[in-house]
RNA sequence: GUGCCCGUAGCUCAACCGGAUAGAGCACCAGCCUUCUAAGCUGGGGGUUAGGGGUUCGAUUCCCUUCGGGCACGCCA
């Protein structure tokens, strides 16, 4: 029997075949393969017949049968079905599946790897917090679920770079410095005079008393030597940059996050980007003064309203080095660019696209995408927690990766779909349980090694087995959900969602379980014995494969 | 008031860009360890998918509307 893994897209190709003969006229209908709920229904089913009835104007049994009879022939089929309103369900033979377990061992950490990506060139930006503070919860679950995404994209074919996008610049860091300057003379945020627009967590206190102290801190680029001057602005605003920036790198390594570009908004300005930017708006015509100020006509792109580019008091506001940052991002290649952020930053979409329109640079009108994922609210005792100690008014990322381990943290935050508010249970996520579903992944897991070490035997062995005693229901629902993760992998890619790895690991491992519970491995018949191992191999691989893209480890044992 | 996201079991969430009887976990009830890890398994109760219209063979999914929650509406980022 020929290998044939790609079930869905074969049965397209065939049920494309067949309605050519069947129907000609009709050839450009979409064909949709999908997987049935209920096992009754058999491995496929195609809508095809339903779709057709009404433009052939015949009942969807009969074209049913038509395209039954018109399927070209294959072996990994095994029976065609016609059930309930024409639905046309497709079982696939038991050597076909059982093929699956192969080519895992065989493809290893591959496994599930796909091409849609082509090798194109996709930029996916995410965290890009501003240097003024610890990472909090936001930040992590934009780190988890960007990372995550990353991962995905890779793994179906996509040329992915990483990237973090500082925002050095602005009145923000103006406030840090004030901030961090009133802290070395002593002032603190508990004094009358204390800026409203003031940081007040302790950190700031520890960023001046390391000024101070004339620390030196190293940032991934640059060194930065404290200068102890309490007047110089200037300094305090270096060091409080770097400092931060290495406190937040800390953060992310702790997360186990990496990035491969880090882009600065100061670097923008000093290597005349902004401005560059602002003078081809000018040219193109979409600007205008008013009030002292440069608008941007975005409303000629969709927007509701005008948007200020230069202030009255000659500063630029944030949107405008935006664009430049884009701009920069198209030039250097990337077809595709995905900006994962807070959902509070939603109204810059419109903005900076409204901004790249305006270049008329050739950029495509939807480009760059969002993720853009909801809030997150962390509880305690059954209780909201909103403050750290460190940071004061937030929840820090550290925190909750100290509190409950960095495994649980990323599957925690990039298990549920980014467009829905998160509620983090601290008490859920630290229990040792089967409250705890990223336990249950990593136990599975767990269970096998044990199983395999027991054994004992070559694994390489379990490559050549006859598989054709995996007949179990058990055993057939592994396999088809072993089958399944390349397309899970490539709907997670096109969709943007990576929470339906957390999602299908989930429901993997709860299979895997109820196997296990049901059945012995270690078992007298050797043929029987070889082939469950073979099974058992395959499925830790797959989830070693699925965890990894959650950027979870996969325990031998625990 | 305007725009975006959301509303599914008591709680936390799924549901393959319209499919067949809406699924898991927690909690609750009843069971399963002298045999490969009980951080596990088996069974049970629990739903008008917020309400109401519409589109069609078929709607949790698409459209309209009402209600409820979050976020954003600045010459802040």
């Amino acid at each position: 029997m020929s290998v044939v893994l790609n079930f869905r897209s074969h049965l397209s190709e065939l049920f494309a075949q067949a309605l050519r003969e069947v129907s000609p006229e009709s050839a450009d209908t979409s064909i949709l393969i999908e997987r049935p709920k209920q096992t009754a229904h058999g491995d496929y089913a195609c809508n095809l017949a339903m779709q057709l009835a009404k433009p052939l104007r015949k009942s969807p049994r009969d074209i049913a049968n038509a395209l039954i009879a018109a399927l070209p022939k294959t072996d990994f089929i095994e029976k065609v079905e016609i059930a309930g309103a024409g639905f046309i369900n497709v079982f696939i033979a038991p050597a076909a599946k059982q093929a699956v377990v192969n080519s895992v061992l065989t493809a290893g950490a591959g496994y599930g790897h796909g091409h849609v990506g082509q090798g194109r060139k996709v930029g996916v930006e995410f965290v890009s917090a501003n240097p003024t503070g610890p990472l909090h919860v936001g930040h992590g679950r934009g780190a988890a679920v960007g990372d995550c995404l990353c991962n995905v994209l890779h793994a179906a074919g996509w040329n992915v770079t990483r990237e973090f996008y500082y925002n050095d610049a602005g009145v923000q860091i103006d406030n840090l410095t004030l901030s961090v300057q009133l802290r070395c003379k002593g002032v603190t945020p508990d004094d009358p005079s204390w800026p409203d627009s003031g940081y007040r967590g302790d950190y700031i206190a520890d960023v001046a008393n390391a000024y101070m102290a004339k620390e030196t801190v190293e940032a991934d680029d640059q060194h930065i030597t404290g200068k102890g001057d309490v007047e110089d602005k200037e300094a305090i605003r270096h060091f409080a940059v770097a400092y931060l920036r290495r406190e937040q790198d800390l953060d992310l390594r702790a997360f186990q996050v990496e990035f491969d570009v880090f882009s600065l908004e100061s670097a923008l300005y000093t290597e005349g980007k902004v401005e560059a930017t602002v003078q081809k708006l000018i040219a193109s015509g979409h600007t205008y003064e008013q009030d002292d100020a440069l608008w941007l006509r975005t409303t000629d792109f969709g927007d509701d309203k005008d948007r200020v580019m230069r202030k009255s008091d000659g500063g630029y506001t944030y949107f405008v080095p935006d664009v430049a940052y884009h701009l920069e991002k198209w030039k250097r290649g990337f077809v595709r660019v995905i900006n994962e952020q807070g959902s509070d930053h939603h109204s810059t979409i419109t903005r900076v696209r409204a901004g790249l329109q305006a270049l008329d640079e050739g950029i495509p009108k939807g480009w760059p995408d969002y993720v853009l994922h909801q809030m997150v609210t962390v509880l305690k005792n059954g209780e909201e927690v909103k403050i750290s100690k460190r940071a004061g008014s937030y929840v820090t990322l550290r925190d909750l990766i100290d509190e409950v381990g960095c495994d649980a943290t990323r599957y925690f935050l990039a298990a549920r779909s980014p467009d829905s508010q998160l509620v983090f249970d601290i008490d859920l996520a630290k229990s040792q349980s089967n409250d705890n579903p990223v336990y249950y992944i990593q136990y599975a897991h767990a269970r096998i090694s044990t199983v395999l070490a027991q054994w004992g035997g070559d694994k390489q062995a379990l490559h050549t087995v006859d598989l054709s005693v995996l007949e179990s229901d058990y055993e057939k629902v592994l396999l088809q959900k072993m089958i399944d993760f390349p397309t899970v992998i490539e709907t997670a890619a096109n969709d943007l969602a990576p929470h339906q790895i957390a999602v299908y690991l989930k429901d993997f491992a709860a299979d895997f379980h109820s196997y296990y519970n049901a059945s012995r491995f270690l078992v007298e018949d050797e043929q029987v014995k070889l082939a469950r191992l073979a099974l058992i191999a395959a499925i830790a691989q797959v989830l070693r494969n699925g965890l990894s893209l959650l950027g979870v480890s996969a325990p031998e044992q625990m």
